[in-house]
DNA sequence: CTGAAAGCGCTAACAT
DNA sequence: ATGTTAGCGCTTTCAG
């Protein structure tokens, strides 16, 4: 045990102590322990026996304010709890950990000026680089703070418009439309989408697909079958209730995630039906959970891990030149189709 | 736009930026900054305005140099796709925010060297303290080499037996004996157990408790009953088609964890058998997704929410004072009877 | 191949 | 109430 009585880990072994130690100068020592080639072997070799020795550890603080690097990656999400931030962000963690970084994590529950105030913590940690999932409502100049402030940023899975910054991401009107398509071919006609808001990208493209959509087919949008909100199980099922006191309900519903279409079947099943036999449904993301339901859950794959890969790459790729033209780099959802859509009728 | 061409973040205003346009000195600024009562008010507010015109970030490395502290709180966990360790990494997450610390993240996937080699990579940003989860068969000295460098550790969810660090978890016995009295009421007795190996704490208690519980009741213990390994959907799914091929099939099954349940009422489905009908599975943590399955999920709640919570106040009252007596600070788990048990014949 | 010296941006004594 | 000074631990010229 160690450590110091003001909890400080002042007075720990520095290149100091391992130069005094072998009568050499901390250039030398910090050149070998970085194993320079400027260094004759014998030597490196001793200091680093020496480091060990003396239980060394390198202050990446110190390097940093010396460097203007840190190796940290800050990552800026809404929520972790829902599966699909969740996957997203274990492709980030582990993804950066290939390329020697860390994640420095932050959340801000779509509240933006929460998500201000964290960014702006973030950002004084001085990270490489960050990744953000911008919040409900966000403004560009939240994000542009930050890559003024010479922080690389890519944006992953929501975008805000025309901000000129990286953006990683699914193409929501395409998935929006495959899933309804899928529904058209079983027939049905009045369809709900619950979740998502036009605050947020990836709400405003599936919202606006919806309306693009019934209108090629002729048919009129209902207000009321549009039910607006974060993509929770709570809105997923006061939602479904909701649609299903209406005089002429919805035989289907495109849901914003699958958290929402697990709470619209949830709600189903609390008003004697069941999804995939009296009513479809449609989620969004594909997490581990969706083919595990009963029945399995019909939903447009949004590609999560992929998409923490791509987003760690250009933002990698972003780091080594800052000059980079601004990229959309828009991956194709998949349609998955299981048991919880069902033909009409 | 700024930004260097170096990529670096050099030549960002400083201290001295500010002091030199208001002719004052760094000192000044810096207490101004942080609202020390030990300058002026009005220097305050000029020297608060000039750093808001020119746009001045606090740089957190070169305080953390000068203060020994960086207000990081380093947490390693083997995954964070499992809900349950999602859940807990929100918890912690939210409740280091509410004191100012931001969370810099590692995983390494139940392997004790790739958990060696990211914890000394969090130690090296020194972290003011760190969250662990050990991996599968964790050495005592991965641990004690963090807190020996003067880093205020605790472990939540699984511990390290006599490492004499503190410790945030679920009483694991009383779990799987509330699990099984449960499935003995209901008539069971064969009752296999999937999930965990002796080399995690979480492991050994329950299977362990496991055989204590049988003994208890003059059941012998059939090895082929106990079904080791990582508490992962897969596992479940092949666990159960396994012990499905016994001359002697269990009838009911307490598992490691939800996922491994999921697995498990899965793989039933597949054999043609339903959880709650024809076999009991209970499962362990009550994630979210616990209650929402057909049938729902009967499951021991380890109030993970709770954990995270209870984790970072003991981490924070051991960063204010080191020399506290290490604690173990054990959770009751609760028993939430579902849909997925039922008695026999 | 190694050493000396400067300095990254900040804070904390200490002095005024 | 503000300034001066030193230094946290590291890396990087620049000399030798």
């Amino acid at each position: 045990m160690s450590g110091f009585a003001d909890g400080s880990a002042r007075g720990r072994v520095t290149l100091q102590h391992i130069a005094d130690e072998l009568g050499v100068s901390t250039a030398t020592v910090s050149l070998s322990l970085r194993s320079s080639p400027l260094v004759a072997a014998a030597t490196r070799d001793k200091v680093q026996a020496v480091a060990r020795a003396l239980g060394y550890i390198y202050n990446r603080s110190a390097a940093s304010l010396r460097t203007a690097r840190t190796n940290m990656i800050a990552v800026g999400f809404n929520d972790i709890v829902n599966p699909y931030f969740g996957e997203l962000l274990a492709a980030i963690e582990e993804t950066l950990a290939g390329s020697g970084h860390t994640v420095l994590l932050g959340t801000y529950c779509d509240d933006p000026a929460k998500q201000d105030r964290v960014l702006r913590t973030l950002k004084e940690y001085r990270p490489d680089g960050m990744i953000v999932c911008p919040a409900n409502g966000a403004a560009a100049a939240s994000l542009t703070d930050v890559s003024d402030a010479g922080i690389p940023l890519v944006q992953v899975s929501r975008e805000i418009s025309d901000v000129g910054l990286d953006f990683v991401g699914s193409n929501d009107a395409l998935g929006t439309r495959t899933a309804l398509d899928h529904l058209f071919e079983l027939g049905h006609r009045r369809i709900a989408i619950i979740g998502g808001t036009d605050a947020m990208s990836t709400g405003a493209n599936r919202r606006n697909a919806y309306r693009a959509c019934l209108a090629e087919r002729g048919i009129a949008v209902e207000p009321e079958l549009m039910v607006a909100g974060f993509g929770t199980r709570d809105l997923g099922f006061a939602g479904i209730h909701a649609l299903l006191d209406l005089a002429e309900p919805p035989t289907a519903a495109v849901c914003f995630n699958d958290l929402t279409a697990f709470g619209v079947m949830l709600g189903l099943r609390h008003r004697g039906r069941e999804a995939g036999r009296d009513f479809s449904v449609v989620g969004s993301d594909d997490v581990k959970e969706a083919e595990l339901w009963a029945p399995g859950l019909t939903t447009v794959k949004n590609h999560q891990a992929e998409m923490g890969r791509r987003a760690c790459e250009r933002l990698l790729a972003r780091m080594v030149n800052p000059a980079l033209t601004p990229e959309r780099i828009v991956i194709a959802p998949t349609l998955v189709v299981r048991g919880s859509t069902t033909s009409i009728g």
